[in-house]
DNA sequence: GACAAACTGCTACACATGTAGTATAATTTG
DNA sequence: CAAATTATACTACATGTGTAGCAGTTTGTC
């Protein structure tokens, strides 16, 4: 599960988010669920698509002739990871003012200032 | 203030933070901040100021033969542009869950949850 | 003023990323 | 089965990023 895979870049993110949602999916598929946001060339999802594979971020199984990719990591330990990364760079890890600055600039809905206030009421003590 | 620069690299990020710690400086002056946690060459400190000038991020001035570099734009605000294309790219702009995460994962010490209470306090009505 | 140190101007180069194209093989369809 | 469609295999190429090097100029020092 955690073996430091390299980052994602902005477009393979666009597609592993595909990924995620179809679950097992091949090119086609991917490729029309983008068509809307991206259009991109069939060719290029699939550039992406082996990309991700090579990454280690899918698995790939041979069924006849054609490919089906599955993630092999979660979505939400990657994006914890991409987090994290981005954090350090950005902040140098202090997600403090981040946060502050979320609710300050009021980026958060309703129903996620309750979310977190629930939270927070976990972590009295 | 507002006219969309480009993204910043990482490396960039961290020759950029080091230009908004000094305000006024030039390489050699980045180059020996930055030492310690990178130790590259002069030269390459100084491909990165220049490319972070072309990015508009800085603003030079020959002082002599020698030049200064200054930020052109806030840290707060690269900051800002960058966390909204990162929650973009990888949360599709949803950031109450980072939030719910940073908060459930113990991430954030007790000063900054003493502030977040106080912000919420703010936004009831 | 000669020499060394620091700085500028210009260039380089490998690997990553965005964005496919071409040629060929397999599959579907009339 | 022949043609059309769809996949795969392989390749390409511009731009971005990390990481400098070299040659020449300016400056500081003995």
């Amino acid at each position: 599960m955690n073996q430091k895979l390299p980052e994602l870049s902005k477009a393979e993110w666009a597609v592993m988010k595909v990924i995620w949602k179809l679950n097992k999916t091949n090119v086609r598929e991917v490729c029309e669920e983008l068509e809307e946001s991206q259009h991109w060339a069939y060719n290029t999802v699939r550039t992406m698509m082996e990309r991700l594979h090579e990454k280690g971020y899918v698995s790939t199984k041979k069924v006849g002739s054609m490919y089906f990719y599955r993630p092999r990591v979660s979505r939400r330990e990657v994006a914890i990871a991409a987090f994290d990364s981005f954090s350090e760079k950005v902040f140098d890890g202090a997600v403090g003012p981040i946060v502050s600055y979320l609710i300050d600039q009021d980026k958060l809905s309703e129903s996620e200032l309750a979310e977190i206030r629930r939270l927070l009421k976990t972590k009295e003590e």
